[in-house]
DNA sequence: TTCACTTCTTTACATATGTAAATGAATTCC
DNA sequence: GGAATTCATTTACATATGTAAAGAAGTGAA
């Protein structure tokens, strides 16, 4: 667990005594590709450690077609963020793309410790502020770029993922067709 | 300031050592139609209490145009939260649509008192938690609904705005052009 | 090796929506 | 009250991008 500990002490240092008491209730699990870790309509109860492999989380028009709305990579945090803080119906997915290996915990045991452990508090106030830079980061993007310079931005933010995983997922993170990608892709290639 | 308390309140409960600490560093201040309340390429430093009147949040692509990203109306809490929690330049500015009446604040007199005041952090983590959702609420919209659908919505949500403030404006949030405003009017009305 | 399946590219076509410009209506200002 | 300004609507036109379908290429399984 130690890739978890770094990488939540990067995030906001949490003291010792903490540790103690969170630890425990991470336990070390396995997704293999395909499988969910967070499912439609359901009301989500678990936050994970992503140790390795590819996370997608999307969602689902009238029509049936998805859309993915983001990419967990290598280390980072997954979960139905939306969901647990409302304790709502979960309206976006998570879903393998690859073999997954993850340390997941029950998200109220966590939530339950804010009032004796205002570190782990001052930790959740980091990741939500830092859930929306990003989602406003996003947002400006999508806005003032076209779908060609998000193409080379998604490049670079995910050097990895392009060999990963097929074309039409990158094509419905830039939220166009897979049609469409085709042609932005063939315009690089000539140039 | 019994409007600000109530509405910081509501969202998470301060205790009265912490009113006594923050109350004073609110200043009451008037924004006139058109005046910013934050200004691009600055680095914020204030957050206000809207007590009444219209603010837009907006930002300008490479040709000039501008883009609305939110409106704030009536009782909200306004300022460039990006750029104040990460101290770089802001992107976003903020803009009276009509005069206004605001509590003004500097943001970093607050986060001084997270260490000794829990109850304060635990506030910020609320806001940044509901800044989240509302985000994500907004993100879902705009892949799930077509720009008829949208408008329909922002007219249920701001039922007051569309006699407020021009077209122009409403369009710009709805991610369209006036001309498509007036299209999509145009449809509601013969119908 | 061969068959089946998935994925990517390409083509043809339809269409939603943007831009630009003109007109008309409403509002503001002196 | 008249002029100037701002705003909304409409028209004509261009174009980006979606959909559908077909074919090519690659991959994996038996």
């Amino acid at each position: 667990m130690n890739e978890l500990k770094d990488y939540f002490n990067a995030i906001s240092k949490l003291e010792e005594s903490t540790w103690n008491k969170i630890l425990p209730y991470f336990k070390e699990d396995n997704l293999l590709k395909n499988e969910y870790f967070a499912k439609e309509n359901k009301t989500a109860r678990k936050i994970a450690f992503l140790k390795t492999g590819v996370v997608r989380a999307f969602f689902i028009n009238q029509e049936g077609k998805d859309y993915n709305k983001q990419f967990f990579v290598g280390q980072s945090i997954i979960g139905a963020y939306t969901s647990l803080l409302t304790g709502n119906a979960n309206l976006i997915a998570q879903q393998a793309l690859t073999d997954c290996v993850i340390y997941s915990c029950n998200y109220t045991s966590l939530t339950k410790l804010y009032d004796e452990h205002p570190d782990l508090e001052r930790f959740a106030r980091k990741i939500a502020e830092y859930y929306f830079l990003e989602k406003e980061k996003k947002e400006i993007e999508i806005v003032l770029l076209d779908a060609s310079q998000r193409y080379i931005l998604f490049k670079k933010e995910f050097q990895t993922l392009e060999q990963l995983i097929p074309q039409f997922h990158i094509a419905s993170y830039l939220g166009i067709s897979a049609t469409q990608l085709s042609r932005i892709r063939r315009q690089f290639v000539s140039k």
